[in-house]
DNA sequence: TACGTCTGCCTATATGCTTTAGGCAAAACC
DNA sequence: GGTTTTGCCTAAAGCATATAGGCAGACGTA
């Protein structure tokens, strides 16, 4: 009986794949070892579990996203960074709903999360790349807040309801809200005190 | 063996209470039984199944957020009804995060949707009272649809984040920011060519 | 190449959830 | 009070997570 290579990394790319195919909630080992080949204990050698299974997946996505936002925002700034750093959010999602979903899964603490645990880390590191992008408009610190939580309602609201398909039963298509909405975000930044 | 008197909403209201105790995600007909202290397949004879008792639920919610909604925004235009309507999506979530996840999750079609069925009836009332809050702004009729998307987005997107803890981890509490972004929302519809 | 160890993937099994089938007794009707 | 209806039950199949233990392929050493 041949072996079939398995490791964490590998299980947790198929994992993705499959999670983009198949949807986050629908991702199961039973699933993923159909989809490698192999009997479901098996997985049980390289992974914990299916939380464990879950958190290496929004590690996962979280690490491919900040990879991506920090590509898109190189030598950008203000508008130009920030249109630049939202479609990142919102291309990944539709590439990858699943993974996206993932990203946004809370994380189960399996301990108390050390604080430099993956996904914390690559947690982190999105909130990082958000802060940068608000660094092209000098805002006065106590709104610097409200502007983080701003984009990222934002962002995550219209992508969220985008994939649930809430925005697919009127025209027109959602990406000429997307450029308005990202500019009226732009202009309410950039009137608000510096 | 004394019967326990179930009915279709006297199940879908155990459901609502145990989904916002323990989430949505861990609701399972399993323990909607022990809760109502009866074994799992009696519940067939009132539901269809795991599926329908979904639907069931997310058309509870969605009905609910559309009393609530409409009563806030009796007797207030402008400012004052974006407020008290995004107030009362928000206000949800927190106190029913079970209820609020269930209306936003996208309806299993049983069959292709009867477009009078109770869920997209509750869907349509939702809609139609966010298009109502915008009336106040009188916005030009190609912008009407991307503030509705701008609207659901933000308020969507940040009762979402919050609800998720995202917002937990640093200063200051997400109430204040709350204003910010609405009052933000306000000024962007009202910059808005009307 | 041959031996010995390690380890990857297997089978077997326990538990929990969804769902269907069929039985029995409490309610409801006349 | 007898009959029908119906609500909740037990029994059982199918699939999921998860653990325990076995067997053979891969690897190190000589």
């Amino acid at each position: 009986m041949p072996r079939a290579g398995l490791t964490p990394d590998r299980i947790t790319a198929a994992a993705a794949d499959l999670a983009d195919r198949i949807g986050y909630d629908a991702l199961t080992l039973s699933a993923l070892a159909r989809e490698l080949g192999v009997k479901t204990p098996s997985l049980y050698a390289h992974v914990a579990g299916l939380d464990a299974l879950r958190t290496d997946l929004t590690r996962l996505a979280l690490d491919e996203l900040a990879d991506r936002a920090a590509a898109a925002l190189a030598g950008r700034s203000g508008r130009d960074a920030l249109h630049a750093f939202a479609d990142t959010y919102r291309t990944y999602a539709h590439a990858h709903p699943g993974r996206y979903e993932a990203a946004r899964a809370p994380v189960t603490p399996d301990s108390p999360d050390s604080p430099d645990s993956p996904v914390i880390a690559a947690g982190r590191r999105n909130a990082d790349l958000t802060r940068s992008v608000l660094r092209g408009y000098a805002l006065a610190p106590s709104y610097e807040v409200h502007a983080i939580r701003l984009l990222g309602s934002l962002v995550h609201g219209f992508a969220s309801l985008e994939l649930a398909g809430s925005f697919a039963h009127s025209a027109p298509a959602s990406d000429e809200s997307w450029v308005a909405v990202l500019d009226a975000l732009d202009a309410t930044l950039r009137g608000w005190p510096a």
